[in-house]
DNA sequence: CGCGGTATTGGTCGCATGGCCAATTGGTTA
DNA sequence: TAACCAATTGGCCATGCGACCAATACCGCG
């Protein structure tokens, strides 16, 4: 029981204690919403006191935005893994269709919905947004001008239809907090649907190809 | 100066007292969002105490709910009024995307947004939102179905048409906070697009008609 | 090994929120 | 005109928030 007292502080390299807060507020985010990032509650989960986490963040609100530009970098960087790049356009696009699809992407989309419903009211939160919103475009963008030059999808306009895909996302996001789905099988193929028609190709590519591919490299 | 003191007091009708702080909480909700309804603003706004609100809605959250539903419904009808049931149902359609693609809707998209957010946290607003989702939903498959009846629309399913413009219309709404328009010409015209392909219109047709009878009949 | 810099603590302050309650007063009714 | 009762007031409390700051003690460096 009484083996060695130890340090009552545990004392981390400034870099250290940074990243630690920033990955511990992301979490909450991801998991409970931006607003239930207060000094108080990330200094509970870390077990160090709230004036701590004041002092790495002198302004609170910026503590909220790097946490939201965090996960959405992550969550990102998990629906188009980099380590994808060498396979073909098509089924790198049906993964990440098929991901979203997954309910576990569903605080993704609840992420999304509150961050920019916040970034109403704090001006910081609103550019980092806007710069998450600009680096997933231009992803989903690069990724269907690959699909164009190798032939698999055909538009003549990569950004407009990386936009309409993504106006389909969004908009089956914004029903995440409801209770349930809106059980019309429309929407739930509508954004793979979407994505088969704006690159056209022939309605199911994207569906076959996912499951079959997931599960045999898996 | 000296006229007559009068009441210190206003004493209205509990009916009529009620509609009014119901009527001040959702033009609060809908210029500056649900957050901002509390006790203490509305009261502020009506001249009375804060106590007083208190009294006609003893938990804030009902307030809040109800407020939301307030601005909901009455937003709900001036874009699909009642007056216009009997016009031609493409010229209702048209008028509905139009005035949805004003800039004066910008409010409309976010207390949208705002109230699905907030419905994560506070059980009574999810219901509400649910609730006028619904609502929504139905008046715009009624339309569809009207415009199938008379022969000008074509699809084999109403509700998937009308949830089809439905997502389309919230992921543009999604951005309303963002700083400008995404700017691209894709994302403009994109649910009046959707429609006329889910109904099986020529392109433009609730274009040009949407314009062209909003200024013949004003 | 001891020293110094700074990461960390512990506490306080001001502010805003919702909820609650006894006292008051306005308007209606008898 | 007088009494009644409910609409309204005024004030208090507990809670949770960010910001701030002097004191402390950990840990690397000399």
């Amino acid at each position: 029981m009484t083996s060695r007292p130890g340090p009552q502080r545990i004392r981390k390299l400034p870099d250290e204690r940074r990243a630690e807060i920033l990955r511990t507020a992301a979490r909450i985010a991801l998991e409970e919403g931006l607003e239930r990032i207060t000094l108080r509650r990330v200094a509970d989960e870390l077990g160090v006191r709230p004036g701590l986490i004041g002092h790495y963040f002198p302004a609170a609100d910026n503590l909220v935005s790097e946490a939201f530009a965090d996960a959405a970098t992550r969550e990102r960087d998990a629906l188009l893994p980099a380590d994808e790049e060498d396979r073909p356009p098509t089924e790198r696009l049906a993964r990440f269709l098929a991901r979203l699809d997954d309910p576990s992407s569903r605080d993704l989309s609840r992420l999304w919905l509150n961050a920019r419903h916040l970034s109403r009211f704090r001006e910081g939160l609103r550019e980092v947004v806007d710069g998450q919103e600009a680096v997933t475009r231009g992803a989903l963008t690069a990724l269907v001008e690959d699909g164009v030059k190798s032939g698999e999808f055909t538009t003549d306009d990569a950004l407009g239809a990386a936009l309409h895909i993504l106006v389909v996302v969004d908009g089956i996001g914004a029903y995440a907090n409801g209770y349930t789905d809106v059980g019309h099988p429309a929407v739930d193929g509508m954004a793979t649907a979407t994505a088969e028609r704006v690159l056209g190709l022939h309605p199911g590519a994207l569906r076959g190809t996912a499951t079959a591919t997931a599960t045999a490299t898996d």
